[in-house]
DNA sequence: CGATTCTTTGAAAACAGTCAATCTGTGTGG
DNA sequence: CCACACAGATTGACTGTTTTCAAAGAATCG
């Protein structure tokens, strides 16, 4: 069981933001659920309910959904020391929209809702991270709205590039146009530019 | 003074959704200043720092902001019983990136930030209520990330007006363009569409 | 090495942006 | 009450960007 190394990982992140006590610590530690994840393994399957939060120790993940198409849109990357989550099936308990997949070998850290409600309840240094991450995740989402509305397909993939650097080098091309609301044809076109103009 | 029945909006509209003692009440109602506002008139200028939450009693705001070329896009609409803020900069207290206007005569009501942790350190199913309040919000921007990156131009059209019908019929059309991180004109064009085709 | 998966390329068509002009409605001042 | 100004909406012509579809090259993995 590769139980201890997830939790450290998770340990040295929490303590960077928020301070807990050993006791504290201790029943997160409890409460949590290791998950080893291979390649391409699904974390949750869009018409199910998703009930856990979710913190990757290592690897990477991507929050998608499917068109009526059925083309998927990748709404959303995760890499080691970030959460990830469909939020509205959490919050309301109700059939998923989204899907989650690793998108290599990753291990996560599950807690259930009760759990974490409960470890939030009790303490409050931990509520107070879990609030700020919360505003943070909304900003981040307004930065992506106003970049999606006024920025060129161009300037958003170097923003990208820029802002993400870790995500960047650790998706496929095609998941970064998809995520950048574009065609791979396109983002491939887009670089070919920059290789042969600079 | 206006004060009463502006007050009495978001009276009714918080107990909709939260309980709140009659004493609670009376802390929310004295610490908050009403305020109106005329067409065009600015309640957040970028640069400034935000330092208030704003709950829209009557009227029509919109946050927007400016990109290198000095053209405006509208990040996001508010009308009576929204709430509408910069929340980057109120969270950090940082100047802003966004401006905040009302598009029509509108009254709203503030609060500072010291006063609004006040109320939500006290008053604990404020707090729920908020909280809730801020999940929603989060949820909203994913959804419309995924509508702008997967929808077309028209789609995006046909459902901010099926979402949205009462803000779709306050705000002027090139600020619904905008919104939808298209040009007025290719926005009139689609519109064109529909009359002719159906 | 064979099979996926990922990326690139080409050509045509669809789509959206720009610029400039016009049209429409609203409200204001003479 | 009219004339005018102004903001908002539309249109035309043109340009530029992005998608689509089909095919072919890389890269990666068992």
């Amino acid at each position: 069981m590769i139980f201890v190394p997830m939790f450290e990982v998770f340990e040295k992140y929490l303590h960077e933001f928020c301070e807990v006590s050993p006791e504290d610590l201790q029943s997160i530690r409890d409460t949590a659920t290791p998950k080893n994840l291979r390649k391409r393994q699904s974390l949750l399957h869009d018409g199910e309910i998703w009930r856990s939060i979710c913190f990757i120790s290592s690897g990477c993940c991507r929050l998608y959904r499917y068109d009526n198409d059925g083309v998927d849109h990748t709404v959303r990357f995760g890499i080691e020391n970030w959460w990830i989550s469909d939020w509205e099936s959490y919050h309301h308990q109700k059939p998923a929209k989204y899907n989650i997949e690793a998108l290599s070998t990753s291990s996560v850290l599950l807690w259930t809702k009760s759990d974490w409600e409960q470890l939030l309840n009790t303490i409050p240094a931990l509520k107070i991270f879990y609030d700020g991450l919360a505003a943070r995740a909304y900003e981040m989402a307004q930065e992506r709205i106003y970049s999606l509305i006024s920025s060129s397909a161009e300037q958003r993939y170097l923003e990208f590039q820029k802002t993400y650097p870790k995500v960047f080098n650790k998706v496929p091309l095609h998941m970064v146009a998809s995520y950048l609301g574009i065609s791979r044809e396109t983002l491939s076109r887009l670089r070919k530019d920059f290789t042969t103009t600079k």
